[in-house]
DNA sequence: AGCCTTCCTGACCATTCGGTCAAGAATTTT
DNA sequence: AAAATTCTTGACCGAATGGTCAGGAAGGCT
């Protein structure tokens, strides 16, 4: 009986199979983008025949739409530091720092993301129209009490937050040209660290906030 | 005799079609990347058989080389405001003035350069390699030259270079995440203006430059 | 054990895509 | 005028792709 409720090992098999995927597919999407990536590749990647991928996404669309919705939330969670600060000394400073940190531990992500919305987000607009439209309008508010409080210059929220989103991202979208520019090699923990530094730098002291 | 020569009139047909095909892939990469897009689509863009399309262009990666050439050399004749500058309140100012106009007539070329680099450049690494590491570096002097004279401050020539890079394309590569967020409405001129001036009021004050 | 649900997979199919080709139209040269 | 060259285009082709399906294997339940 109780058909509705499949079973612990089962569940366990079938949560593998779907990270594995996942991130196959975040990879291959990544590096190829939505066109260009193909259930094949994504399947060999996986380890797993293309028609076992099938079983667990039915269409292409549907993984894809799974990797974007995956990054969306990561993205997210990682601004929680926002809310809790005290000032934008250090609410902007470890927003700067989380964000940096994703593009070094999860390039493949903002890939997929900076791809998305590139070519006009057909897949997740719903998703900026109401949670990105919801959170950003939330962080503008929180600004423009720092602002009002003379913590920081009064510079436009909006325009400042799309420069934290480039500058951070930027390290992962762009990580291949940033490599090819530091002498072919990736970045070292001392190059990331020497990023980090210069972005929120720049950045803290541009709106005016000692640090 | 001189069957080598094309005449006139057919040189200017020639040029006429190649350079509509070239603006149809241009729009065609940019909404749907490398792999997304068609050949079909092309030349129903650019309001030619497809086959005429292949006489020009004999094949797609052919015609998307062509494209991402012509965005590389418009990218890199836009920053020579950088050299004949006193300073970096002039120097810097500019070019930010610059690539922010670019992001905003030539969003399409910004966004299949940010879509091959992303992609690894499998197209024009050599570009990378050669012209951009060359005149990055000859950027990177000039900056110091002016940290040296104590007209700014001492941040890393490379990773400023980077967040100006990042901050101005933004406005191109995520240009519909931007009108999503903006009420969905395209960017007014003077929304151009707040966005060229924020981003120019962050970066040069974050470098210690005096406006 | 016997039954049921879930999982796995090779073979297959319809469609689409990049690219070809041959035949003709247009234009230039002789 | 006629020969030569360039341009145009519908029809076509092989290859690749997303997706299907039937039949069987594996695991869980009574």
């Amino acid at each position: 009986m109780n058909s509705n409720v499949t079973p612990i090992r089962k569940q366990n098999k079938r949560r593998e199979n779907e990270l594995v995927i996942l991130q196959a597919a975040e990879k291959v999407f990544a590096e190829a983008g939505f066109g260009g990536a193909t259930m094949q590749l994504i399947a060999d990647v996986a380890g797993l025949p293309k028609a076992n991928v099938h079983y667990y996404f039915s269409t292409k669309e549907e993984l894809y739409r799974q990797v974007v919705s995956n990054i969306f939330e990561v993205w997210l969670a990682a601004a929680g530091t926002f809310e809790a600060a005290s000032g934008p000394a250090e609410g902007i400073g470890a927003y700067i720092d989380a964000k940096m940190e994703i593009s070094r531990t999860h390039p493949a992500g903002s890939k997929v993301w900076a791809s998305e919305v590139m070519h006009g987000a057909p897949i997740i607009q719903d998703y900026l129209e109401t949670k990105l439209v919801a959170w950003t309008n939330g962080r503008i508010d929180v600004i423009n009490t720092w602002i009002a409080a003379g913590l920081m210059d009064p510079v436009s929220p909006r325009h400042l937050l799309y420069l934290i989103w480039s500058s951070t991202q930027h390290y992962a979208d762009f990580g291949h040209q940033i490599q090819t520019l530091n002498t072919g090699t990736p970045l070292t923990d001392d190059d990331w660290q020497a990023a980090k530094t210069a972005v929120k730098q720049i950045i803290l002291k541009g709106i005016g906030v000692k640090t």
